[in-house]
Order: C-alpha cells, then sequence, then structure tokens
DNA sequence: TTTATAGATGCAATGGAAGTGCATTTAGTG
DNA sequence: CACTAAATGCACTTCCATTGCATCTATAAA
C-alpha cells in the first residue's frame, strides 16, 4: 500500500483512499479497462469521482488513454519508460473480438510511417482488432 | 446524376433521392465525413434518414467507416478497388489536429505487424493525428 | 487547538451520438 | 388499380462523457 502512496506523491496527486483503491485496481488489471469497468468494480462508487480521478491520473502521467474503437476510452496505467506524454514511441493495442478485452501491447512498436508530403504527424494510434491468446484456441 | 444512380444500382441499392444527394455530397467531400456533417448540411433533413442511409450504403460497399479516434464515427466512399469488406485494405488514416478533418490516404498501406504467440488479427486500424497539409503551413 | 482554504467528493443535470420500434408514406410489381 | 415491400419520419431510449455547484475533508497557518 505504501508502494502505491509513493507512486501518487511522486507524481502530486494526493493519495486519498479511492485513489489508492483505482490505483490498485488498475495496476492488478493486466489489460486496460473503462470508466464503467471500474464503476461496476467499486459497486456503489460515484462515478463522476472515479471519472475525475482517471482525468487527475492521465493529466500527471499515471495512466494514458486508450481508444480501441469501440466508443468507449479505456486506460492502462503508463509504463515505467511509457513517454506517452510525448505523443510518440507508442506501442499498439490489441482489441480482441470475442472476449471485449483491450491490452497494451508494449513491447510492440508502431513501425515508422511515411506521410505525403506536407503532413505533420504529432501523434499515432494503432489498434488492431482479432483474437487474443486465450481466445484464438492456441 | 445518372452515373450516381448507376453507382446505387450497381450495389443493389434503390436510388432514392435522398441516397443520390447523400452520395453526391460524400462523393465531393475529399475528407470522411460524420452523420452530423451530413444532418447539418442538409439543414432539415431526418437524423435517422441519414442513419439509415450510411448504414445500407456501409452493407453494400458503397462506403466505409472510419474510426479517427474522435469519438464519432466518419464515413468515406469506397475507392474503385476497395476491399474494406475483407477487413483487411487497411490504407490509414490521418485526422488533423487543426482543421478537425479526417483524410483518407489510400495511397499509404499498414505495414505488416508482428504480433505475439497466439493473437489473430482480423482487422487493422492505423489513425495518425497531426496537422493536414493545409494547417501545417508547408 | 482552532480556523482558513484548497482540494476532493457527491449529486444532479446536460449534451452528443448511436440505435430502435412503430406508424406512415412511397415506389415498384403484378 | 391494388398489393407489397422498402423507405422515411417521429418519438423514444440508452450509453457515455462532461460540467456546475454544494458539501465535505484534510492540510497548513494562526
Amino acid at each position: 500500500m505504501d508502494k502505491l502512496e509513493k507512486t501518487l506523491e511522486s507524481r502530486t496527486v494526493r493519495p486519498t483512499a479511492m485513489r489508492l483503491l483505482v490505483l490498485k485496481f488498475l495496476l492488478q488489471k493486466k489489460v486496460a479497462v473503462s470508466l464503467t469497468n471500474i464503476e461496476e468494480y467499486f459497486d456503489n462508487s460515484e462515478r463522476t469521482t472515479l471519472y475525475r480521478t482517471l482525468k487527475t491520473f492521465e493529466e500527471n502521467g499515471i495512466v494514458h488513454q486508450i481508444d480501441d474503437g469501440t466508443g468507449t476510452i479505456k486506460y492502462a496505467v503508463c509504463e515505467e519508460n511509457c513517454n506517452c506524454e510525448l505523443e510518440q514511441d507508442l506501442h499498439l493495442h490489441f482489441y480482441c473480438n470475442n472476449c471485449d478485452e483491450t491490452v497494451c501491447l508494449t513491447e510492440y512498436k508502431i513501425p515508422h510511417i511515411n506521410l505525403p508530403e506536407g503532413y505533420l504527424a504529432e501523434n499515432v494510434n494503432l489498434v488492431i482488432k482479432g483474437l487474443c491468446e486465450k481466445c484464438s484456441g492456441h
């Protein structure tokens, strides 16, 4: 629990009870979660508080948003050396059509893409959809 | 106008007045448009009709959806040899942070991505955000 | 210890977009 | 002309993101 507190404090985020619980939850999940996921997990919790908790986390580099194309935003804890603030590097995301889970494939980087003359890239988002290892049957 | 009708009929879509107008609009736009965009263009048109028109177009390979990460679905007319039904054509999409427009870069294919053992790709979506040629200033 | 105050939380409400059910109209077919 | 299937219009519902404001709480200053 102490480690969680330190994580928050090192990012100048006050370690309230709720924030610690949310962070713990996010860390133990290996997949990206939506606001609704968290809301369901903490049974009678305030959606707004969770929403703002995630927002605070995001603003302070604790989590990053993932748009996996399902329409709802997912969140995942930033890696040690996650440079998502740089709007670059950006590993890719995999969404499973079967189990409806989204994972960060942090080891898998997005290859460099050539753009037409005049286009300036600031951010890249690559989502692959298909079957994850659990659901593909091999 | 005759050409538009033929496009629809070759796809077994009945060429109603509204559908022809929507198709014409989509064709003249060089960027991907949202349902709301179309609704605004055809001032007092029925959102539902437009919604179902786009759905029909999509089901018949006339347009394809684009998820550019803004949260709202965009639509673009399929190219001559667009094989978006195959879930594998895989050109990339560019979203301009400045002018808020999304374009299909049909010439630019998504490179092959290696996935971890057990993962099965069915669909790939790559969106690059940044500044388009109009907004980058060069 | 009390007080001031900034920050965190809870509640209510808004707004945008997708999607559906059903009644009505329209357009092809016999 | 009449029948039928498709297309359209209207009224909802649902889901999620987001905000305003009131209230509570914890930390720092007096």
